[in-house]
RNA sequence: GCGGGCGUAGCUCAGCAGGUAGAGCACCAGAUUGUGGCUCUGGCGGUCGCGGGUUCAAGUCUCGUCGCUCGCCCCA
C-alpha cells in the first residue's frame, strides 16, 4: 500500500462536501435563530486545560488524549472536546463581564485516541453550544431546544431525548456516598471493570453496559431521590419548560455523563439509525467549570452533537435536500488555436455567474462532450472555428438537444 | 488495551476439492473527418495487503504481520 491516512481519519471526498455544507448552512440558520454567535478557539491547547476540567480520572484524559510535547517542551494536547477550551478562552478575554448572558456556538475537529468504529473516529466533527452565566432552568431548556431545532431542521424529527439531573454538589455527593454503599454490598456480582468504576467513579457503574451489572444496578436507590429542593425545582422546571414546547424528554436516572463537570442537567439525544453508539448528541450543566480555572464562580450550560454521527442518520434517512454542485456549462471547441476566442466566451458566461467549464486535456469534441455529460451540465456552448469567423457561439441545450446560434455580443445578455 | 469479521483490477465482487487470475460497473478510444446521453467494438488496468512455511506447484492450505471493519471500554 502506498501512504495512507492515520487510523481513525476519514477524508472528506469531494462528493461528500456538500452534505457537509448542507449540515453547516442549517447549522448557521438555526443558531442564527437563537442569537448564538460562533467562536473559534485554537485547535490545541496548553495539556492542563483539560486535564483539570475534564477530570483525572476519565477515559478522555487518562488515555484518549492526543498529547505531545513541542519543541519549546511544553505539553500541549489535541483539543478533545470544546467546552474546556471556550471557558478558558472567555475567561482570558474577560467575556463574561461584557453581557449579562453569552451565547456561543461552535463547530470544529475534535481528537480522541480511541479504536475506531462505526461513528467513532479519533478526527471527529462536532457542533455544539453554550449558554454562559445564567444559573436559571430556563437556559438549560433554551440549550436543549436549539439542539432540537437543528435535528428537526435537519430532519432527525424522531430522535430520543434522554433526560437526567446529577443535582447540585451537596446533592450528588450524598447520593455518591448511597452508591458506593448500595454497590459495595453486591460488589462480588459486579464486572471486572464495575469493580475498579466503583473506586474512581461509582457513577458510571450506572450506565455500564454488562449484563450482570445492568442487574445489579436494578436495585440500586434512584439519583432523584436524593435531589435537595434547589436541584429538584430546577429539573422540574427544565422538564416543564421542554414539555410546554412539545418535547418529551424520557427521564432516565440512570444516566451519567463520562465529564466529571457536569451538575444538574444532563442529557442525550439518541437514534436508531446509530449503531452501538447510539447517541449523536449531548451536554449538561458545568456550574463549577469557571471555578476550576480559578475565575469567578459563573455557571453554564452546553452541549454537543458529533457531525459524522448526524451524517449517519441523515444517510440512513436519506433526509438531503436537493444538493448540487453541478457546473452549468461546458464551452466546447476542437480547436486550439481559437483559445483567445474561447477565453472570452468563457469569461463573459463567468461573469454572467455561471459555473462553466473548458476543456484542458485537447480532447476532441466527442470527448469534450461526453466529458460535458458526465459533468451534468445543462448547457454546452460550442465554439468552433465557423462561429469565430462570424463571431457567433451555438448553444446546445443538453436536455433536450436543441442547438442555437447567438452572436457572441448578445452572450452577455443571453438567458440560460 | 481486548474480542469477532474481512483484505483479488478505481468500485462491487467471482475464482469449484491447490496447477501460475475473471466478470459487471467505471475509465479511454473508435463506429465515413464539428456534438453527449442508448447500442456495438476495441483498449487501459491486478507483485491476488505484506512476509515466512508446506508442496513439483498457493489467490486457493498454514503461521505471522499490517490494514480495514464491527463490538467492548468510553464518548460525539
Amino acid at each position: 500500500m502506498m501512504l495512507q491516512n492515520v487510523k481513525g481519519t476519514k477524508d472528506i471526498l469531494p462528493g461528500q462536501i456538500s452534505k457537509w455544507q448542507y449540515i453547516e448552512d442549517v447549522i448557521r440558520k438555526e443558531t442564527a435563530k437563537f442569537g448564538y454567535v460562533e467562536y473559534r478557539t485554537p485547535i490545541f491547547e496548553k495539556t492542563e486545560v483539560f486535564s483539570r476540567s475534564i477530570g483525572e480520572n476519565t477515559d478522555i484524559v487518562n488515555k484518549e488524549m492526543y498529547t505531545f510535547a513541542d519543541k519549546g517542551g511544553d505539553s500541549v494536547t489535541l483539543r478533545p472536546e470544546m467546552t474546556a477550551a471556550l471557558v478558558r478562552s472567555v475567561l482570558q478575554h474577560n467575556l463574561h463581564s461584557l453581557t449579562p448572558t453569552q451565547r456561543y456556538w461552535y463547530f470544529g475537529p475534535f481528537f480522541r485516541y480511541e479504536r475506531p468504529q462505526k461513528g467513532r473516529l479519533r478526527q471527529f466533527h462536532q457542533f455544539g453550544a453554550e449558554c454562559i452565566s445564567s444559573p436559571n432552568p430556563e437556559s438549560d431548556y433554551e440549550i436543549i431546544l436549539l439542539a432540537d431545532y437543528v435535528s428537526k431542521a435537519l430532519g432527525i424529527n424522531d430522535y430520543t431525548l434522554k433526560l437526567n439531573s446529577l443535582g447540585n454538589i451537596a446533592s450528588r455527593e450524598k447520593y455518591r456516598e448511597a452508591l458506593i454503599r448500595y454497590f459495595s454490598s453486591v460488589r462480588s456480582s459486579l464486572s471486572a471493570d464495575s469493580q475498579n468504576r466503583l473506586e474512581i467513579n461509582p457513577l458510571r457503574v450506572l450506565d455500564s453496559k454488562a449484563p450482570e451489572d445492568i442487574e445489579a444496578a436494578k436495585g440500586s436507590p434512584n439519583i432523584l431521590d436524593f435531589l435537595d429542593t434547589e436541584s429538584r425545582d430546577h429539573f422540574e422546571l427544565v422538564i416543564k419548560l421542554l414539555k410546554q414546547s412539545g418535547i418529551e424528554p424520557e427521564i432516565c436516572p440512570r444516566l451519567v455523563r463520562g465529564l466529571d463537570y457536569y451538575s444538574h442537567t444532563v442529557f442525550e439525544f439518541q437514534s436508531s439509525a446509530l449503531g452501538a453508539q447510539d447517541s449523536f448528541g449531548g451536554g449538561g450543566r458545568y456550574n463549577e467549570l469557571f471555578q476550576e480555572f480559578g475565575g469567578k464562580p459563573n455557571p453554564a450550560v452546553g452541549f454537543a452533537m458529533g457531525v459524522e454521527r448526524m451524517l449517519i442518520i441523515l444517510d440512513a434517512l436519506d433526509k438531503y435536500p436537493g444538493l448540487s454542485d453541478l457546473p452549468d456549462v461546458y464551452v466546447v471547441s476542437g480547436n486550439t488555436n481559437l483559445l483567445p476566442y474561447i477565453n472570452r466566451v468563457v469569461n463573459i458566461l463567468r461573469n454572467k455567474g455561471l459555473r462553466t467549464l473548458s476543456d484542458l486535456q485537447r480532447k476532441s469534441m466527442k470527448s469534450q462532450f461526453r466529458e460535458a455529460n458526465k459533468a451534468g451540465v445543462k448547457f454546452v456552448v460550442v465554439v468552433g472555428v465557423e462561429e469565430f469567423e462570424n463571431e457567433k457561439v451555438q448553444i446546445k441545450n443538453m436536455a433536450g438537444g436543441e442547438q442555437i446560434e447567438i452572436g457572441i455580443s448578445e452572450l452577455a445578455e443571453y438567458d440560460f
